[in-house]
DNA sequence: GCTTGTGAAACGTTTCACAGCA
DNA sequence: TGCTGTGAAACGTTTCACAAGC
């Protein structure tokens, strides 16, 4: 912040790590999704338009995203499947386990807490916390091992269990608040299902969804194009 | 498509329509979620200094995208949260109810069956069904008066319910099918849950909700930020 | 011949900065 | 004085187009 030199000719020389636009980390993870759907039909080596057309892209997107990471693609014959899902998993962080705590208890967080999608890609609910003490004991619909636990417990299970990441499903007013406390238990992601932004140190990634704003979304696009 | 005047060129004198950016459209939801906790708290007027700063934006921004539909500030003053309120939900579409219906009655469904923030922004589901035949006739956990019913039900309920919106939580390997099945019965926008990317007629709206990409997306950042 | 990797051009979005109005 | 509305500049992202490699 107090750097006198010019921040794009301060590593003249170097490699040139041109920085990396988010929306192509974004389709990185839909590109190892649909790696993972060819590597399971047993396909070997794709080229950047195969890996493009069923995702709505252009081959010289893929080309260009992937390009911001290396060089991955022989020309005349293009990406190896397997090699290609290492790679980007490697890059994502998601070729070893992570860890989360979930916070809610209620319909949704009771819907998270089963989900399989989450397993698959190698993230594990680790705990389940709820903000009423009332809810703490009961065990979850699926997987009867998890049982919720009051907020107090929370800096000892993400110590213990070494979580990183934290899921976010709490009513709105009460968001900021736990939000703080997974913060200060040492939590370095949230990704947020309350309807509210939330205001936590720079170093604290947060990834908002917000449901009813999706249908919302929906509901704009469809009345511009449909007539009612 | 078969036009032959050049396209920018053909309102010419007209009211110079520029077109609205999407991401302006997505913050558009934003601003209405923060109007309306600015509303809940007695809140009369807001600059768009104070609409942006909560929300992590500029002042800038909010009045450009403002500026796309309209002139709705009193300089000096600022803007009325009431009939700001009720212009944007105009411009969204949700100045009235939308009926959706939801397929997929396993966890994730069940959960969304019940999210009560939905209701809260004018979308009633007004039907849940599954393609297993054995789970219909079960009735779902908040709602009692909703009973999954079978996917032949899908284009009598559309059309008796006037249902534009559907909300699908099936397996990946079903959803394709099941979207086609959507688009037949009528439906204009799916909000799709399923981790895949599906293939429908441009005039249905598609909008993708990963919950294991959303993950993924936190874990990258966290592991360009922290050492571990 | 087919496909990658990548500069350069085109396009889209955000930020700046200020005239004009309450 | 305080704030909006908006062109123009700056910035970021995508598309183009082609040389180089298998």
């Amino acid at each position: 912040m107090s750097d006198q030199a010019p921040a794009n000719t301060s590593d003249v020389g170097q490699k040139r790590p041109v920085p990396v636009p988010e929306p192509a980390v974004r389709r990185l993870s839909l590109y190892l999704r649909q790696l993972e759907a060819f590597h399971a039909s047993g396909l070997l080596t794709v080229s950047s338009k195969q890996l493009a057309d069923p995702l709505g892209f252009t081959d010289a997107q893929v080309r260009k995203d992937l390009g911001y990471f290396g060089q991955f693609g022989k020309p005349g014959k293009g990406y190896s499947v397997i090699s290609m899902i290492a790679t980007i998993r490697k890059i994502l962080g998601t070729d070893r386990i992570w860890n989360a705590v979930l916070v809610g208890a209620g319909n949704l967080g009771n819907a998270l807490a089963g989900y399989r999608g989450f397993a698959r890609k190698g993230f594990r609910i680790v705990a389940v916390l709820d903000t009423d003490p009332d809810k703490a004991g009961r065990s979850l619909g699926i997987d009867p091992s998890l049982v919720v636990q009051p907020m107090e417990q929370l800096p000892d299970i993400v110590r213990e269990k070494n979580a990183r990441l934290a899921i976010l499903a709490v009513p709105a007013e009460a968001a900021q608040q736990v939000a703080e406390q997974l913060t200060r238990a040492g939590i370095f992601g949230v990704l947020n299902f309350a309807p509210v932004t939330l205001a936590l140190p720079r170093e604290v990634s947060i990834n908002d969804v917000d449901l009813a704003v999706e249908l919302e979304q929906l509901a704009f696009h469809i009345g511009s194009t449909v007539k009612m």
